[in-house]
DNA sequence: CTTAGGG
DNA sequence: CCCTAAG
């Protein structure tokens, strides 16, 4: 059920906002000026990342040296900027809240705040950070501008950017060498519709497998992040969310200062283009259309989220009275269908909602007893990240009821999907201090005091299910039972279906907890580090099924008698009987293969679990099963009389679609045809 | 929603 | 039975 979640945002179609111009840009007032360097140097990172991409799809048709001049690069760069087709974002005033940038204004927030430079090292896809003497952001980007940045630029650190990473390069790796590709980077044309695997940039390097990465680096889960949510996903994202260290750092490095390493490429093949082209825009619409406040808030990526959510989003479809709904597949290719259950279990929260004290998160190492849900461990390493371990989250109280018939197997089945039933609901994730709730989402948690020394260990996470609706209830035992469920949908299973949920501002999942869950969801990657593992483990869970699961929670009272939980198993099986399918061989005889609507309307009006498609299917199979071997078929035998009818009901209507039109009510019609036939013979 | 087909 | 593209 649980599947990988791709934060691959194809929506992410942000309008590009206009520009400023560079001379207004340029005075962006700034409380701190250390900060406006540091915005100066992301964006003019961002900018280079661009740039790159741009400059390197020049390169690859006009065999631009490579070799030991910048200018070519600078040069391209320059005169795209020219062209207006790419203009530097340094200046880019205020940021007015984009994730991207906060991301990287975080990250950038400690760099030393004399980045002056950047520079695009000649073609591999390299930025150096440089730290240069005195040099005003200003003056450093004139002279980016001017192109003659490159020389003198001292290696500061570097930044590669690859799809959506940038990584830092140490000083003291400046070239690169094969053999330093199996220290993380490997060439590769990127891919995928995973947010962390890199989006379709097709720049020239690529991160191993995060998992590759973190073989050294224990994972750090920066909490202090407020723009880790994969809903503010691109490729500033993922540059955060490797971030290490002090919180400072863009990209991944592991601990012992050991940088990761990059493999120079020079070769730019066409085939990269095309996804360059796609990260340039991206980087692009990230850069100019989200634009935050200098310290965006939660909120800002949730909005953004919401922007980047709208794409894609498919229609709801409805099936047919029935019971079950499809979902479309997601962009993160986890598939989340729900159907309606037939099932024989009955599962109810105490009251008719769960409680939402449950959850806990066991620390990697005890909890303290204050927190009864908690088992959520902090721990505050040297520098200023928090680890959580989540270990797990108890979930709500649940009510299963099954007959004493019941098998194990039905009993599994109905506690999971109660379970699923839940999750699917939608949960809000709550953090607790010494068990009392956290409010304020964007309070950071030193503001809320959860990095607070004392308060390690009375951290606790907890898992509500976000509507009071969700309670599940499963039927056990005949669908008669049961009442009928109704495949209607309240509104807001809709939203959530159309995947627009996530992009609620209001979501629940948007909250700092919820980012938190995430932070460590995408720090796993990066990380073999056992506990941050296991905390992965159980935070991807609950991330990712509460995430998508979001859209596919029928909202259903369990109070309801109306109402029935949506299951994700199949619908119990439901072999026809000889009286079914004497009934459908009549029907289809009268009908034609082609009215299935009619042909339930007329046999199967008040057999609900049979829908017209099982009918079309019941009939597919009747054909097949009558074409072979008696010794080959399975199941309840039917007579072969009435394989005989389907035969011949078959040929019969396959050889008369076209007449169907006029024919549909003149019964007897294939009748007297195969009885005429049956005369010749 | 229905059909028609493939899975 | 499920899932879906088409209509």
């Amino acid at each position: 059920m649980v599947k990988r979640l791709d934060y691959g945002f194809r929506g992410f179609q942000v309008p590009p906002t206009a520009r400023r111009h560079r001379s207004t840009r340029r005075r962006v007032p700034s409380k701190k000026s250390a900060e406006d360097d540091q915005a100066c140097a992301f964006e003019l990172l961002a900018s280079l990342a661009g740039e790159l991409l741009q400059e390197s799809e020049n390169s690859a048709s006009s065999n631009a040296s490579e070799a030991s001049h910048h200018p070519s690069c600078s040069h391209s760069i320059v005169e795209k900027e020219r062209e207006g087709e790419v203009k530097p974002l340094m200046a880019k005033g205020n940021h007015d809240g984009s994730c991207a940038e906060s991301i990287l204004f975080t990250e950038m927030e400690s760099q030393k705040s004399n980045q002056k430079c950047l520079e695009h090292a000649q073609n591999d896809c390299i930025v150096q950070c440089v730290s240069v003497n005195n040099n005003s952001n200003s003056e450093c980007w004139e002279k980016f501008e001017a192109g003659l940045m490159s020389k003198n630029c001292k290696c500061g650190n570097k930044f590669v950017h690859h799809s959506n990473r940038l990584v830092e390069i140490p000083e003291d790796v400046r070239e690169s060498s094969d053999a330093n590709v199996k220290n993380g980077f490997r060439r590769e044309q990127v891919v995928s519709n995973s947010g962390f695997k890199g989006l379709p940039l097709g720049n020239k390097f690529c991160l191993k497998d995060p998992l590759e990465l973190s073989a050294n680096s224990p994972a750090l889960i920066n909490p202090n992040s407020k723009v880790r949510s994969p809903f503010c996903g691109d490729m500033f994202l993922n540059a955060s969310i490797s971030r290490h260290g002090n919180n400072n750092k863009l990209g991944f490095r592991d601990d012992d200062e050991n940088f990761l390493r990059y493999k120079r490429v020079c070769t730019k093949s066409k085939a990269l283009r095309p996804p360059q082209r796609v990260a340039r825009r991206r980087i692009k619409q990230l850069l100019t259309s989200k634009r935050g406040k200098v310290a965006p808030k939660l909120k800002d990526c949730e909005h953004s989220r919401t922007e980047f959510a709208d794409e894609g989003v498919k229609p709801l479809y409805h099936k047919r009275k029935a019971c079950y709904y499809s979902f479309e597949r997601s962009r993160h290719g986890t598939l989340f269908k729900r159907r309606k259950f037939f099932g024989r279990s009955s599962v109810l929260t105490s009251d008719g909602g769960f409680s939402c004290d449950s959850v806990s998160n066991s620390p990697d190492k005890g909890i303290d007893g204050d927190s009864s849900n908690s088992s959520a461990k902090l721990q505050a390493s040297k520098d200023s990240h928090l680890k959580f371990s989540i270990k797990s989250f108890r979930i709500p109280e649940l009510y299963i009821e099954v007959p004493r018939t019941s098998t194990v197997a039905s009993l599994k089945r109905a506690v999971k999907e109660a379970v699923m039933g839940m999750l699917r609901g939608g949960m809000h994730v709550g953090v607790l201090l010494q068990g009392k709730k956290v409010r304020g989402n964007n309070r950071t948690l030193g503001q809320t005091g959860i990095s607070r020394e004392e308060n390690l260990d009375k951290l606790g996470f907890v898992l509500e299910p976000s509507s009071l609706q969700a309670s599940p209830a499963v039927c056990v035992g005949e669908p008669s039972q049961c009442k009928t469920p109704q495949p209607t949908r309240s509104p807001e299973a809709h939203v959530l279906d159309s995947g627009i949920t996530d992009a609620l501002p209001d979501s629940p999942f948007l909250t700092n907890a919820s980012n938190l869950v995430e932070s460590n969801h995408e720090s796993t990657s990066i990380s073999t580090d056992t506990i941050v593992d296991k905390i992965t483990t159980d935070a991807r869970a609950l991330v990712t099924v509460p995430t998508r699961s979001t859209k596919a929670l029928a909202v259903v009272p369990a109070s309801q008698k109306t109402r029935h939980s949506e299951l994700v198993q199949r619908r119990t099986r439901r072999p026809f009987s000889v009286s079914e399918v004497e009934g459908l061989v009549e029907a289809v005889e009268e009908l034609g293969t082609g009215r299935w609507r009619d042909v339930k309307l007329r046999a199967f009006v008040n057999a609900n679990h049979r829908t017209y498609v099982d009918l079309k299917d019941k009939w597919k199979t009747l054909v097949h099963t009558a074409k072979i071997a008696p010794q080959q078929r399975r199941g309840e035998p039917v007579p072969q009389e009435l394989l005989d009818r389907v035969l011949g009901a078959h040929a019969y209507w396959s050889h008369h679609q076209a007449k169907q039109h006029g024919m549909h009510h003149q019964a007897g019609t294939m009748k007297e045809t195969m009885l005429i036939a049956a005369n010749h013979i």
